[in-house]
RNA sequence: GGGCCUGUAGCUCAAUGGUCAGAGCAGGGCGCUCAUAACGCCUUGGUUGGGGGUUCAAGUCCCUCCGGGCCUACCA
């Protein structure tokens, strides 16, 4: 039994996630966690809402709640579509935690001790009407070199010029629109990811098995142009973790919070020290090597956008603390999930949201389908065609078809318990060996996080049971053998019993449907022989309705045109 | 501008430089009747984006052109 700390990158708190989000980090982390654990592993999932930012600030002005309120509405909320969506985290937690200041307090000590951190005096732009300083994409103007007329401070989008917001004509807030700006001397302080780029680089270059996706983002921000860069790690907001080297104070840095990307990733330690108050357990064992973490594989599940982060600036946080915390052993990033062919998008409500989603159809049904078209090697493109195509197929027709006929075959020959009958034969003993190689293949592409084979090995089991039913025909032969027949629908019952277990990373709810309606177990088939003879005769079971409902022609029109903009 | 990824059957995707480039879906034919008009078997379909090169051998490596996507550090 191994060990397995799996963290999904944290959601932004601002907003309900869509299908693009939810496929990037939590449900491919959820897959494996489940997969590991099915497996016997022990296993600490963890997951949390990003909660600080100018963003979270933004949303909350605009519903009028303070912004600690607005956050813990927006987690609660998160965590029910979470639960929705069966993601199985050990701790949901929340970047806000008091964990996670001291935790982020503490590193920020730790890297000022080791002169990882140094101060920088800069100018930046300060809004008088807003109160507050702005992000330079907060700041809209006229491009200075196209002339459009809603550049940002960052970048024009039209003519993709980099600018700096002092370069805008006419310069102006984008949360209130004045123009009361003013240019302000503000304090900073800045981690040396510079200082830390060769050992980062002899890191990424020890990682030969990441993904190539990962690998390369890592390896352009380490080199590309004068290389890694050192990083402003703090923020005049008010919303954060306030500013101190540990429980101490930090002179000069009175009023200021530490910047998002510098306190979200410590809070995958923060949020498994939240699970240990609420649980009564050990954090440490999972995230310091010299306190019982040093047999931990620890995993991370992102999307390609979060990779510089996960790559850079949390290994520098790290290792820079000169304390032994547990490093991750392996990234597993993803590209996007396109929507019909555009983008995803949370401000024109183009795309299918979580919430949408779990009211339209339950979750196995998004589960698989996302998860079968993960975006490993490059964008997928989500279409309600081939979502209804996919689904009714796999779902409703290989699988969900195949136990209704097993299951109410045998109810209507020999009643709702196993029957007795026959000794297996040469065709059932070349199932199980089929069977057998198919569950090894599954494994090892489950190992490998390869999901969209995985879910492709999976699948070719389900169809192994169609087949052996066709060529076995008990319907045929029970007509002069019934003892025979008996033994066939004994070890299709046995099937719906395997193939609980085995889908049950992919599919928990109709899993758990499933093993209830046979009364089987959730142990993994380490022998599938003995697994197939689990269910013994007389061995009693319920015909459990039709699994999967079809999604009809009209459904799948109505649900397209419903989505393809502004969200109402 | 620079960098990375990508282009394979109508669609979605596979193929450590090594048999005839494979699956699933869709299409066509046949079979079956237990089952959600489901299942099974057979089958059509590719100049691997174009061109050039290296090699005994290229979807795979190199060059070039064309198309798609992403990143480029103050959104997170």
């Amino acid at each position: 039994m191994a060990r397995h700390l799996i963290t999904s990158a944290l959601p932004y708190i601002n907003g309900i996630k869509h299908l693009g989000n939810l496929v990037g980090s939590q449900l491919p982390a959820d897959l494996y966690a489940r997969y590991l654990r099915g497996r016997g592993h022990e296993v600490m999932f963890i997951c949390a809402t990003d909660e600080h930012g100018t963003p979270a600030e933004l949303a909350a002005a605009k519903t009028g709640e303070p912004v600690a309120e607005y956050c813990r509405r927006m987690h609660a909320e998160q965590s029910k579509l979470a639960e929705g969506f069966g993601l199985s985290f050990d701790h949901y937690g929340r970047s806000s935690s008091p964990q996670n200041h001291r935790l982020t307090q503490h590193f920020a000590g730790r890297l000022d001790a080791a002169g990882l951190i140094r101060e920088v005096s800069e100018k930046q732009v300060y809004s008088n009407e807003d109160g507050r300083f702005l992000p330079d994409r907060y700041i809209e103007g006229t491009c200075p070199n196209c002339g459009y007329e809603k550049a940002r401070g960052d970048q024009c989008e039209n003519c993709t010029k980099q600018l700096d917001p002092t370069d805008l004509i006419d310069p102006r807030s984008a949360i209130s629109g004045s123009t009361d700006l003013e240019v302000r001397e503000t304090k900073h302080l800045f981690l040396r990811q510079s200082a830390m780029r060769d050992r980062i680089a002899e890191w990424i270059d020890s990682k030969t098995d990441w993904p190539v996706l990962t690998t390369s983002i890592a390896k352009k921000w380490l080199f590309d142009g004068d290389g890694l860069q050192d990083r402003g790690i703090t923020r005049d907001l008010d919303w954060g973790v306030p500013v101190q080297k540990g429980d101490q104070a930090w002179p000069g840095m009175e009023g200021k919070v530490f910047y998002v990307w510098f306190d979200a990733p410590i809070e995958y330690i923060g949020a498994t020290a939240e699970w240990a108050e609420a649980q009564g357990g050990d954090w440490e064992r999972w995230w310091r090597t010299d306190k019982g973490a040093e047999d931990v594989t620890y995993t991370q599940f992102m999307g390609k956008d979060n990779v510089p982060f996960h790559t850079l600036g949390f290994p520098v946080t790290i290792m820079g603390s000169g304390e032994p915390w547990k490093l991750v052993d392996y990234i597993k990033s993803f590209n996007y999930l396109t929507y019909d062919g555009g983008q995803f998008s949370t401000s024109q409500g183009r795309g299918v949201f979580m919430d949408d989603a779990l009211d339209l159809l339950p979750a196995d049904y998004w589960r698989w389908w996302l998860l079968s078209h993960a975006p490993e090697s490059g964008d997928s493109e989500f279409t309600w065609e081939n979502f209804q195509q996919s689904v009714n197929k796999d779902l409703a027709d290989v699988l969900g078809n195949f136990v209704s006929r097993v299951t109410k075959f045998c109810r209507s020959k020999f009643g709702e318990a196993v029957p007795d009958g026959a000794a297996w034969g040469d065709a059932e003993r070349e199932l199980a060996s089929a069977i057998t190689r198919r569950v090894r293949a599954y494994e090892a592409q489950m190992d490998r996080m390869e999901i969209r084979k995985a879910a492709a090995e999976l699948r070719a089991i389900w169809v192994l049971g169609n087949e052996y039913l066709q060529a076995a025909a008990p319907w045929a032969t029970f007509k002069e053998d019934p003892d025979r027949a008996a033994m066939q629908v004994r070890l299709g019952l046995n099937l719906i019993g395997l193939y609980a277990v085995l889908s049950a990373p992919f599919l928990p709810f109709t899993a758990a449907r499933l093993r209830e309606a046979m009364n089987s177990s959730a142990a993994w088939p380490d022998d599938v022989d003995a697994a197939l003879t689990a269910l013994p005769p007389g061995h009693a079971f319920t015909v459990p309705d039709n699994l999967f409902a079809k999604i009809t022609d009209d459904q799948r029109d109505e649900w397209s045109e419903r989505f393809s903009g502004v969200r109402g």
